[in-house]
DNA sequence: AAAGCACCCTGGATGC
DNA sequence: TGCATCCAGGGTGCTT
Protein backbone atom coordinates (compact mmCIF):
# COMPACT_ATOMS: atom_id res chain seq x y z
CA UNK A 1 0.00 0.00 0.00
CA UNK A 2 1.07 3.04 -0.56
CA UNK A 3 2.13 6.05 1.84
CA UNK A 4 0.66 8.89 1.07
CA UNK A 5 2.14 12.06 3.29
CA UNK A 6 0.35 13.33 6.11
CA UNK A 7 0.20 16.67 5.17
CA UNK A 8 -1.46 15.75 2.05
CA UNK A 9 -4.68 16.99 2.52
CA UNK A 10 -3.59 20.19 4.43
CA UNK A 11 -3.65 22.57 1.91
CA UNK A 12 -4.29 26.09 1.74
CA UNK A 13 -4.02 29.15 -1.03
CA UNK A 14 -1.71 31.84 -1.52
CA UNK A 15 -1.98 34.16 -4.49
CA UNK A 16 0.81 34.25 -5.91
CA UNK A 17 1.40 36.37 -9.00
CA UNK A 18 -0.13 34.12 -11.21
CA UNK A 19 -2.90 34.29 -9.14
CA UNK A 20 -2.83 37.95 -8.81
CA UNK A 21 -1.76 38.15 -12.59
CA UNK A 22 -5.63 36.54 -13.20
CA UNK A 23 -7.27 38.41 -10.56
CA UNK A 24 -6.21 41.58 -12.01
CA UNK A 25 -7.60 40.42 -15.69
CA UNK A 26 -10.42 39.18 -14.59
CA UNK A 27 -11.81 42.46 -12.48
CA UNK A 28 -10.64 44.91 -15.17
CA UNK A 29 -13.24 44.96 -17.82
CA UNK A 30 -16.29 44.95 -14.44
CA UNK A 31 -14.37 47.99 -12.73
CA UNK A 32 -12.56 50.36 -15.06
CA UNK A 33 -14.59 52.93 -16.02
CA UNK A 34 -17.18 52.71 -12.73
CA UNK A 35 -17.83 55.19 -10.67
CA UNK A 36 -16.67 54.31 -6.79
CA UNK A 37 -19.88 55.63 -5.32
CA UNK A 38 -19.56 54.78 -1.23
CA UNK A 39 -16.36 52.72 0.44
CA UNK A 40 -17.50 50.58 3.66
CA UNK A 41 -14.99 49.77 6.01
CA UNK A 42 -15.79 46.99 8.38
CA UNK A 43 -12.10 45.76 9.80
CA UNK A 44 -10.34 49.17 10.31
CA UNK A 45 -7.09 47.72 10.73
CA UNK A 46 -6.77 46.73 7.59
CA UNK A 47 -7.21 49.81 5.89
CA UNK A 48 -2.75 50.54 6.73
CA UNK A 49 -1.17 53.92 6.22
CA UNK A 50 -4.16 56.15 6.69
CA UNK A 51 -7.32 56.51 8.87
CA UNK A 52 -10.77 55.12 7.49
CA UNK A 53 -12.34 58.58 7.27
CA UNK A 54 -9.37 59.39 4.70
CA UNK A 55 -9.39 56.41 2.79
CA UNK A 56 -13.26 57.03 2.51
CA UNK A 57 -12.73 60.71 1.92
CA UNK A 58 -9.97 60.15 -0.87
CA UNK A 59 -11.77 57.79 -2.72
CA UNK A 60 -15.13 57.88 -3.02
CA UNK A 61 -16.11 59.69 -5.74
CA UNK A 62 -12.82 58.85 -8.07
CA UNK A 63 -13.78 56.63 -11.36
CA UNK A 64 -11.08 53.75 -11.47
CA UNK A 65 -9.08 54.31 -14.24
CA UNK A 66 -6.97 50.61 -14.23
CA UNK A 67 -6.12 48.37 -12.45
CA UNK A 68 -2.25 47.28 -12.34
CA UNK A 69 -0.28 44.52 -10.87
CA UNK A 70 3.62 44.45 -9.42
CA UNK A 71 4.77 41.42 -7.71
CA UNK A 72 1.76 40.39 -5.71
CA UNK A 73 0.43 44.12 -4.75
CA UNK A 74 -2.69 45.27 -7.02
CA UNK A 75 -3.46 49.15 -7.28
CA UNK A 76 -6.64 50.31 -8.06
CA UNK A 77 -5.73 53.27 -10.05
CA UNK A 78 -8.05 56.23 -9.32
CA UNK A 79 -9.18 59.60 -11.04
CA UNK A 80 -8.51 61.57 -7.86
CA UNK A 81 -4.81 62.47 -5.60
CA UNK A 82 -4.44 58.92 -5.21
CA UNK A 83 -4.63 55.29 -5.69
CA UNK A 84 -5.53 52.07 -3.80
CA UNK A 85 -3.07 49.33 -3.14
CA UNK A 86 -3.92 46.03 -2.05
CA UNK A 87 -2.22 43.20 -0.81
CA UNK A 88 -4.36 39.94 -0.76
CA UNK A 89 -1.57 37.92 2.03
CA UNK A 90 -2.72 34.90 2.70
CA UNK A 91 -6.28 34.27 2.12
CA UNK A 92 -7.57 37.72 0.73
CA UNK A 93 -10.30 37.68 -2.33
CA UNK A 94 -10.99 40.74 -4.67
CA UNK A 95 -14.11 39.86 -6.59
CA UNK A 96 -16.56 41.73 -8.39
CA UNK A 97 -20.28 41.10 -7.74
CA UNK A 98 -24.04 42.66 -9.37
CA UNK A 99 -25.03 42.89 -5.37
CA UNK A 100 -23.57 41.77 -2.06
CA UNK A 101 -24.28 38.58 -1.47
CA UNK A 102 -26.73 37.45 2.02
CA UNK A 103 -24.11 36.10 3.75
CA UNK A 104 -21.42 38.77 4.69
CA UNK A 105 -19.07 36.74 6.63
CA UNK A 106 -14.90 37.86 5.99
CA UNK A 107 -16.02 40.85 4.07
CA UNK A 108 -14.18 43.41 5.42
CA UNK A 109 -14.25 46.28 2.96
CA UNK A 110 -16.22 46.71 -0.23
CA UNK A 111 -16.96 49.54 -2.57
CA UNK A 112 -19.96 50.81 -4.08
CA UNK A 113 -19.90 50.93 -7.18
CA UNK A 114 -21.97 52.70 -9.78
CA UNK A 115 -23.27 49.43 -11.29
CA UNK A 116 -21.99 46.59 -8.68
CA UNK A 117 -19.61 46.40 -5.91
CA UNK A 118 -15.96 45.82 -5.69
CA UNK A 119 -15.53 43.39 -2.79
CA UNK A 120 -12.89 42.10 -0.68
CA UNK A 121 -13.00 39.01 1.42
CA UNK A 122 -10.61 37.54 3.92
CA UNK A 123 -10.84 34.52 6.36
CA UNK A 124 -7.29 35.44 8.30
CA UNK A 125 -7.54 39.36 7.72
CA UNK A 126 -3.38 39.51 6.70
CA UNK A 127 -4.41 41.20 3.75
CA UNK A 128 -3.74 44.99 3.37
CA UNK A 129 -4.97 48.41 1.84
CA UNK A 130 -3.08 51.55 1.61
CA UNK A 131 -3.78 55.05 0.03
CA UNK A 132 -0.50 55.74 -2.20
CA UNK A 133 0.63 58.74 -4.27
CA UNK A 134 -0.15 58.44 -8.17
CA UNK A 135 3.61 58.91 -9.07
CA UNK A 136 6.93 58.16 -7.30
CA UNK A 137 7.90 56.33 -3.92
CA UNK A 138 5.09 54.81 -2.39
CA UNK A 139 6.47 55.04 1.03
CA UNK A 140 5.01 51.61 1.67
CA UNK A 141 8.62 49.94 2.57
CA UNK A 142 7.73 46.18 1.09
CA UNK A 143 6.32 47.75 -2.27
CA UNK A 144 8.81 50.24 -2.80
CA UNK A 145 11.95 47.81 -2.42
CA UNK A 146 10.74 44.99 -4.64
CA UNK A 147 12.72 43.66 -6.76
CA UNK A 148 11.58 42.71 -10.71
CA UNK A 149 8.84 40.74 -11.10
CA UNK A 150 9.20 37.46 -12.13
CA UNK A 151 7.87 37.22 -15.07
CA UNK A 152 9.49 40.43 -16.76
CA UNK A 153 12.72 41.16 -19.15
CA UNK A 154 13.93 43.46 -16.04
CA UNK A 155 14.75 39.76 -14.12
CA UNK A 156 17.73 38.00 -16.02
CA UNK A 157 19.47 35.48 -15.63
CA UNK A 158 22.64 37.16 -14.97
CA UNK A 159 20.95 39.28 -12.23
CA UNK A 160 19.81 36.52 -10.11
CA UNK A 161 23.90 34.94 -11.01
CA UNK A 162 24.76 38.02 -9.54
CA UNK A 163 22.42 38.10 -6.67
CA UNK A 164 22.70 34.69 -5.43
CA UNK A 165 26.72 34.99 -5.31
CA UNK A 166 26.36 36.97 -2.37
CA UNK A 167 23.68 34.98 -0.58
CA UNK A 168 24.60 32.40 1.97
CA UNK A 169 20.80 31.27 3.23
CA UNK A 170 19.19 28.32 0.82
CA UNK A 171 18.36 28.76 -2.63
CA UNK A 172 14.59 28.62 -1.62
CA UNK A 173 15.05 31.55 1.16
CA UNK A 174 16.60 33.79 -1.59
CA UNK A 175 14.05 33.14 -4.31
CA UNK A 176 11.10 33.72 -1.19
CA UNK A 177 12.51 37.41 -0.90
CA UNK A 178 10.25 39.55 -2.74
CA UNK A 179 13.41 42.09 -2.78
CA UNK A 180 15.24 39.35 -4.98
CA UNK A 181 12.32 38.57 -7.33
CA UNK A 182 8.91 39.64 -7.17
CA UNK A 183 5.91 37.40 -7.38
CA UNK A 184 6.93 34.20 -6.25
CA UNK A 185 5.37 32.00 -3.00
CA UNK A 186 5.60 28.52 -1.99
CA UNK A 187 4.29 26.90 -4.30
CA UNK A 188 5.60 28.42 -7.38
CA UNK A 189 9.18 28.30 -5.72
CA UNK A 190 8.61 24.91 -5.11
CA UNK A 191 7.93 23.87 -8.85
CA UNK A 192 10.58 26.15 -10.42
CA UNK A 193 13.23 24.74 -8.10
CA UNK A 194 11.96 20.98 -9.13
CA UNK A 195 11.84 22.20 -12.92
CA UNK A 196 15.18 23.05 -12.63
CA UNK A 197 16.57 19.89 -10.62
CA UNK A 198 18.55 22.34 -7.95
CA UNK A 199 17.47 20.76 -4.42
CA UNK A 200 15.41 23.77 -2.41
CA UNK A 201 18.40 23.87 0.41
CA UNK A 202 21.00 24.09 -1.48
CA UNK A 203 22.88 27.04 -0.34
CA UNK A 204 22.65 30.08 -3.26
CA UNK A 205 26.05 31.10 -3.51
CA UNK A 206 27.04 27.41 -4.95
CA UNK A 207 25.08 27.71 -7.89
CA UNK A 208 27.15 28.36 -11.22
CA UNK A 209 26.08 30.75 -14.04
CA UNK A 210 24.53 27.70 -16.03
CA UNK A 211 22.53 26.94 -13.10
CA UNK A 212 21.02 30.06 -12.44
CA UNK A 213 20.09 30.52 -16.44
CA UNK A 214 18.38 26.59 -16.02
CA UNK A 215 16.43 28.27 -13.20
CA UNK A 216 15.52 31.30 -14.14
CA UNK A 217 13.92 29.81 -17.44
CA UNK A 218 12.23 27.28 -14.93
CA UNK A 219 10.84 30.46 -12.87
CA UNK A 220 9.84 32.06 -16.42
CA UNK A 221 7.82 28.65 -17.32
CA UNK A 222 5.99 27.99 -14.22
CA UNK A 223 4.75 31.68 -13.71
CA UNK A 224 3.53 31.46 -17.21
CA UNK A 225 1.72 28.25 -17.20
CA UNK A 226 0.56 29.43 -14.01
CA UNK A 227 -1.04 32.85 -15.49
CA UNK A 228 -2.33 30.80 -18.77
CA UNK A 229 -4.31 28.42 -16.51
CA UNK A 230 -5.31 31.03 -14.71
CA UNK A 231 -4.06 30.75 -11.33
CA UNK A 232 -3.66 27.68 -8.96
CA UNK A 233 -7.21 26.91 -6.94
CA UNK A 234 -6.25 25.06 -3.79
CA UNK A 235 -8.94 24.32 -1.54
CA UNK A 236 -10.81 27.99 -2.52
CA UNK A 237 -9.21 30.33 -4.48
CA UNK A 238 -10.64 31.83 -6.90
CA UNK A 239 -10.08 35.02 -9.36
CA UNK A 240 -11.47 38.14 -9.71
CA UNK A 241 -15.37 37.06 -10.68
CA UNK A 242 -15.17 33.95 -8.79
CA UNK A 243 -13.68 31.40 -11.35
CA UNK A 244 -11.38 28.54 -10.61
CA UNK A 245 -7.56 28.24 -11.85
CA UNK A 246 -6.70 24.84 -13.24
CA UNK A 247 -2.77 24.96 -12.44
CA UNK A 248 -3.34 22.51 -9.37
CA UNK A 249 -3.71 20.03 -12.22
CA UNK A 250 -0.26 20.92 -13.54
CA UNK A 251 1.71 20.86 -10.23
CA UNK A 252 4.70 18.53 -10.17
CA UNK A 253 5.71 18.86 -6.24
CA UNK A 254 3.64 20.90 -4.28
CA UNK A 255 1.23 18.68 -1.74
CA UNK A 256 2.85 15.78 -3.58
CA UNK A 257 4.84 14.25 -0.60
CA UNK A 258 4.60 10.53 -0.86
CA UNK A 259 3.58 10.31 -4.47
CA UNK A 260 6.15 9.43 -7.08
CA UNK A 261 8.00 11.94 -8.41
CA UNK A 262 6.59 12.45 -12.09
CA UNK A 263 9.99 12.90 -13.74
CA UNK A 264 11.90 9.97 -12.19
CA UNK A 265 9.64 7.94 -9.77
CA UNK A 266 11.54 8.60 -6.51
CA UNK A 267 9.09 9.69 -3.80
CA UNK A 268 8.40 13.46 -3.26
CA UNK A 269 10.01 14.32 0.17
CA UNK A 270 8.25 16.67 2.37
CA UNK A 271 10.47 19.35 4.62
CA UNK A 272 10.21 22.45 6.69
CA UNK A 273 13.10 25.03 5.38
CA UNK A 274 12.89 28.35 6.94
CA UNK A 275 9.87 28.07 8.53
CA UNK A 276 7.57 26.81 5.36
CA UNK A 277 6.23 23.47 3.93
CA UNK A 278 8.79 22.57 1.10
CA UNK A 279 8.30 19.52 -1.78
CA UNK A 280 11.02 18.05 -3.67
CA UNK A 281 12.57 14.80 -5.20
CA UNK A 282 15.92 13.88 -3.27
CA UNK A 283 16.90 11.68 -6.05
CA UNK A 284 16.38 14.07 -9.20
CA UNK A 285 17.11 17.75 -7.65
CA UNK A 286 21.09 17.59 -6.82
CA UNK A 287 22.99 19.44 -4.55
CA UNK A 288 25.57 21.88 -6.60
CA UNK A 289 24.89 23.87 -9.41
CA UNK A 290 26.26 21.85 -12.38
C1' DA B 1 24.45 43.44 6.33
C1' DA B 2 22.33 39.31 6.36
C1' DA B 3 20.08 35.45 8.42
C1' DG B 4 16.68 33.39 11.31
C1' DC B 5 12.54 33.39 13.61
C1' DA B 6 8.25 34.95 16.17
C1' DC B 7 4.22 37.05 15.08
C1' DC B 8 -0.27 38.14 13.00
C1' DC B 9 -5.01 35.07 12.13
C1' DT B 10 -8.60 31.52 11.34
C1' DG B 11 -10.63 27.15 10.19
C1' DG B 12 -9.83 22.53 9.19
C1' DA B 13 -7.45 18.38 10.63
C1' DT B 14 -5.86 15.72 14.18
C1' DG B 15 -5.40 13.95 18.95
C1' DC B 16 -7.19 12.36 23.27
C1' DT C 1 -19.15 13.24 20.20
C1' DG C 2 -16.52 17.09 21.87
C1' DC C 3 -13.01 19.87 23.25
C1' DA C 4 -8.05 21.22 22.86
C1' DT C 5 -4.13 21.61 20.11
C1' DC C 6 -1.62 21.92 15.92
C1' DC C 7 -0.75 23.74 11.46
C1' DA C 8 -0.66 26.51 7.08
C1' DG C 9 1.92 30.83 5.27
C1' DG C 10 3.47 36.47 3.27
C1' DG C 11 5.56 39.91 4.98
C1' DT C 12 7.17 42.76 8.93
C1' DG C 13 10.07 43.61 12.55
C1' DC C 14 13.04 42.18 16.00
C1' DT C 15 17.20 39.71 17.58
C1' DT C 16 21.47 37.55 16.73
Amino acid sequence: MEVIGKKQNRRVYMPELPEVETIRTALESYIVGKNIERVTVGLPRLVKNVSVLTFQQKTQGCTILGIRRRGKYLTLLLSGSVHVMIHLRMTGRLLYMDRLPAMTDHIHIYFRLNKGFLVYHDVRTFGGFWLVPITGMTGIDGYDSLGPDGNSPKFTATYLYWLVQKRKSTIKAVLLDQKVVAGLGNIYVDEALFLAKIRPDEKANVLSLHACKVLHEAINQVLTQGISHGGTTIRDYVNGIGKEGSHQHFLQVYGKEGSPCPRCGHTIQYIKLGGRGTHFCPLCQRRKGR
